[in-house]
Formats: structure tokens, sequence, C-alpha cells
RNA sequence: UGGGGCGUGGCCAAGCGGUUAAGGCAACGGGUUUUGAUCCCGUCAUUCGGAGGUUCGAGUCCUCCCGCCCCAGCCA
């Protein structure tokens, strides 16, 4: 047995501590957990932690992890959804054992132990329509009561199953039923529905059966069929364990899985449950599944977040079976980390103002160069053209030099900045256009201060970004904030569509950035210093150039002025 | 009013009866810095939902109470 270092060396969460005892105690001779997504929409941040969980169990444990897609209700259900799903789970990282399962691979077997459950008495053919199951099934505190077709005998029962799977039976006029507890305390107890009627193609089997089996009958038995070991899922499904037992108590599985639960993870600012990311992909309040403010794993793509953040994020978060709100702060942290250590230095200009240098010689290019990461020499250098005229930002200029040095550390009329990389430079003049708005600064710069200090008395005021107005390109740059303003849009009966923050897209037209992003490849993370951290977005063509911010540089300074 | 689960600082969370209640995020001070970033250093729970009890000793065990989440799909 091999067991992962760095997973043994944190606490170890309750999950482990099962698993450890089952392999001490011989319970369990290999772990095989699995991952179990049903292809009815994108996998989101959440999942993303129960991939980790399950993988990262097996991984730990010398053990395996299958995918296997929950296909049991076509309604919703495709094929789309299925490729989407496995794009994500390769990008995260994680490598399944063998080939793909799909719960529609067990389809003939689930029928034949339905059979076998009609045999031993335990499952029968009801004729309660929708509305008077819901009526027998009781309360809450009421107890149900028993179906008239419960006693029916097994061969009728066996035939009407057969009538049903052949597209005889119309939807909702039966379902298949496992004979467990009316009275049951535990409302799943009462009488589980094992099949219902739902006379559509599957996306992946096509139109051979006309019934399909519900979770509850098909998940266990699934987990029996793969030999799983461990079977982790959310804590909404606890109820559900006392049938997901009795299944592998009363039917010939080959195997008895155990489920487990634990806490789903709940990030602030946003939701995490594919019913609402699909109204809102439905709704257009977003572009698509993949829209850089979702926090699906391909909106996180899209918006320039790595695979490796996402994970670490996820080893942060705890095991267990509290269902707390996680700050989306903390998943900040996390890219931001990755990005600091791994994204190239870049400049872009959001908000360009025109510099002139006037005592530098037009025409001529100055090749300056930098480095693309302040610690990571291995990383290499870019190069800067330097010219007589600049791009610097709107916001790092300011025509009054009455601004103390600690609250504007940025170029003042008559005073010096550092231009990154590069010269230090003194603002002389302010141009204005016919609406009296600056149009252009006059400048000069300091001589011989490319990676020297300027003489005695020249205190440049702090250190700003620039491009050359010549050597550089053209882009769009699309900043994102978070998609809702309430940190719990989806609590209490709130209506979370009320929540949605009308500000989380910015569109940034005419930005320039430096000559080196011409090669800039789709969602290749870059900091564009200063400002945050982007990527080139996929929706960006020959000689146009779209970047989306990922996330913004940390920035305090405003609080401690 | 039934059943299941959970309550440790603003958020997440270790803690498995015996040092002064880990750690991360956030926040706040300070240092370094050609990114107001990074990095570094420091501050941040006399107290563990509440009340009783057991014990030499309780966040950890017991009792009662309070609060929050999930379950009445022929969804998963």
């Amino acid at each position: 047995m091999t067991v992962d270092k760095t997973s043994i060396e944190k606490p170890h969460n309750f999950i482990q501590q099962i698993i450890e005892k089952d392999l001490a105690e011989g319970r369990v001779a290999k772990v095989v957990t699995r991952f179990p997504p049903e292809p009815n929409g994108y996998l989101h941040i959440g999942h993303a932690k129960a991939i980790c969980v399950n993988f990262g169990l097996a991984q730990a444990y010398g053990g395996v992890c299958n995918l296997r897609f929950d296909d049991t209700n076509p309604e919703a259900e495709s094929e789309d959804y299925v490729n989407a799903i496995i794009e994500d789970v390769r990008w995260l990282g994680f490598e399944w054992d063998g080939e793909i399962r799909y719960a529609s691979d067990y389809f003939a077997q689930l029928y034949t132990w339905a059979q076998y459950l009609i045999g031993e008495g335990k499952a029968y053919i009801c004729e309660l329509t929708p509305q008077q199951t819901r009526e027998y099934r009781g309360t809450l505190t009421e107890a149900g009561k028993n179906s008239p077709f419960r006693e029916r005998p097994a061969e009728e029962s066996l035939a009407l199953l057969e009538q049903m799977r052949d597209g005889e039976i119309a939807e909702g006029k039966m379902t298949l039923r496992a004979k467990v507890d009316m009275a049951s305390p535990n409302i799943n107890l009462r009488d589980p529905v094992l099949y219902r009627v739902k006379r559509i193609a599957h996306h992946r089997v096509g139109d051979g059966w006309n019934i399909y089996p519900s979770y509850d009958f098909a998940h266990g038995q699934e987990d029996a069929i793969e030999g799983v070991s461990h079977s982790i899922c959310t804590l909404e499904f606890a109820d559900h364990r006392p049938l997901y037992d009795w299944f592998t108590a009363n039917l010939p599985v080959p195997s008895t899985p155990h489920q487990y639960e634990f806490g789903r993870l709940n990030l602030s600012y946003t939701v995490t449950s594919k019913r609402k990311l699909k109204q809102l992909v439905d709704e257009k309040q977003v572009e698509a599944w993949d829209d850089p403010r979702m926090p699906t794993l391909s909106g996180l793509r899209r918006r320039g977040v790595s695979a490796q953040a996402v994970r670490e994020f996820c080893e942060s978060l705890a095991v267990a079976k509290t269902d707390g709100v996680v700050d989306m702060a903390q998943l900040d942290h996390f890219i931001r980390h990755d990005l600091n250590d791994n994204a190239p230095r870049a400049m872009c200009v959001l908000h360009p103002l025109k510099v002139t240098v006037s005592n530098w010689p037009e025409g001529e290019v100055e090749t300056l160069t930098a480095s693309c990461h302040p610690n990571r020499d291995d990383l290499g250098s870019r190069e800067l053209s330097f010219t007589r005229t600049l791009y610097i930002d709107r916001n790092d200029f300011s025509e009054d030099s009455s601004l103390s040095r600690k609250k504007f550390k940025r170029l003042v009329l008559g005073e010096w900045v550092r231009l990154r990389g590069g010269y230090v430079l003194k603002a002389e003049e302010v141009i204005r256009d016919g609406s009296g708005e600056i149009s252009e600064i006059l400048a000069s710069i300091v001589p011989n201060t490319v990676g020297e200090n300027p003489p005695e008395g020249i205190k440049p005021r702090g250190v700003i970004h620039w491009v050359s107005a010549e050597q550089s390109i053209d882009c769009e740059v699309r900043l994102y904030d978070r998609l809702f303003s309430d940190a719990n849009p989806d609590s209490g009966d709130k209506n979370f569509l009320d929540a949605i923050n009308p500000d989380s897209l910015e569109v940034l037209k005419g930005c320039k950035a430096e000559a080196s992003l011409a090669t800039a490849q789709i969602e290749q993370a870059y900091q564009f210093e200063r400002e945050g951290y982007f990527c080139l977005d996929k929706d960006s063509e020959d000689g146009k150039f779209i970047f989306n911010r990922t996330i913004s540089l940390r920035d305090n300074w405003q609080s401690k002025v």
C-alpha cells in the first residue's frame, strides 16, 4: 500500500480515519472511490471539492477512483454535458481508473435485479397516480398508508414491468416500488420508486428503454458492481443511506459498498447549484456556462484560474459534516498565490493617456530589457520599446501637486515618477482638448536613469506602468467582478436573481498593451503590473486581442492612508 | 409536532478528558521593495450555542434547552 505523504501530514478527516480503520482491520483490501456526476449541467467549484476528495483519497491510499456518469434521467441529460464534464475533470488533473463508466451500462443488470426483488415479494408495480402517491406517502409527522397494489402477485408485477419497459404503459401510469415501510419516520423508506416510465430516448443507449431507474435504485448497485469501497457523497443523501443499505442487503450484489457523507462546499457571493447556474445561462444573465463570472470549472478556466489554484483551494477545505459558507476571499487567495508565483509580468495601460517626451528625439527607439518575474529568472525577460510618445494610465496622473507623496505615489505636474523598467519621468505641461479634458502630457525624462537612481534632488513619487504608443497593441479588456452583490444570494427565501451585481462586467476598449503580449495564448496567465492578473479570452481573433481580468492585485493602500 | 445532521474568533477549521484553545483566510500595525503587489515580522478566543451535572481535571463525557441545515420528485 502506498500512502501519499502530503495528505498524511494534515490532520486526518473522519473519512480518512474510517478508511485507515477499514484497511487496518482488513474489511477493505483496496480503496475504490468514484466521482459520479449527472450529466445535466456543467461542473462547478463544489464539484471540484468532491473530485479532489474522491480522487485524492484513492491516491493517498493507493487505490483507484472511477469516473461514472449517473445518467438515469435522460430528460435532463445530454452528451454535451458528458463531454464538458470529461474535459473539466481532465483539466483539473485527475485520472480515472479504466474506462469511463455510465449508470446506463448497468441498465440490464438493474432490470434483472428489479425482477429479483419482485420475485422476493419486495417490490411491486403500483398504479397510484403521482398525486395519489404523494397523498399515500403521508407527511413529516404522519405515517403513510400502504398502496392498494402493494400485495399484488409477483407474476402480475413481473408482467406489468415488462409492459412498462416495452413502452406499452403511458408515463405516470405505473411505477415499480420497493416494499419497505410506509410508516417509517424516514420518508425515503416509504416504498420508494425504483422505476418510472419515461418514453424518451436516452442520449447514450438510444430508445431501447421506456423505463429508467431512480437514483436510489441505481446508485448503490452501481457502486456494488464497480467494487466501490467508500461511496462518498454530500450530506443531503444521509437520509438515503438506509435505503442504500437496504438494496445491497436485499439484492445479490457482488460487493457491499458503504456510503459516507460530508458537507458540500458553499461559497459566498455565488451559487453552487447546477439548477441555479443553468437558470443564469438560460435566462441570459451570463453569456454561457463558461462565462468568466460563473463558478463553473470552465468559467474559472476561461477567466484564467489554474487547475492548481482550484486544487489547492480544495485541499484547504475541511472534509467534515458541517455545512458552512466559505468566504470567496479564500478562493481569491489561492488564485493570487498561484498567479503571483507563476504568471509572467507585462504592462498594459487600461485607460490610456498620451505622454510626449519632449527631450526624446522623434523616431528614436531604445530597446529596454525587462525581467518577466521579479523573483523567477527562469521565466526570462522581454523587450520594451521606449519612444517619444508613450501611454500611461489616466489614473496615474494628477495636476494637483498638493497631494501628499504618501497619498499619491504617481505622476504629478512638476514632479517625477519612475516608469517601470525605464526612465524617471517629469511631467511638465498639460494639454487639453476642446472640452477641457486632458488629452496629453508633455514630459521629459531624466537621462541615464534606466536601472539607475536619479541624481540628488530628484525624488520620484513612485513607479507607474507605461507602454510605447508606437510599439504596442490595441486590446479590449474585460474586468469581471463578483456575480452577486449579496454574500449569501441563496439563503433564506431570497430569490438569488435579485442579488445579481449589475456591474459584474466592465468592458474597456482601446487599451494599450506592450508588444510582447501579441504572442499571448488563450488562457495563459499574465500579471499586468499594478493592475492584476489577466489572460487572453477565446473570443480573441487574429489582430483582435481580448483580455479577461482573472483577479485584481491585492490592494490595501486606500485603507492605510 | 416525525426523522437525519450540525453548532469552537468576522469566515473556514484542528482539537478524539490532562501543557498558556493549532493552522489558513480576512482585518489591523510595522519592515523590505523600480508592481500602493509579493515577501518578512507582529497583533487578533480568560474561552468553545446555553444551563446544569460527572470528574482531581471537560471544548472534549452525561442531561435538558436553544439555534441552523436537509427530507413529504415518478430529480440527483
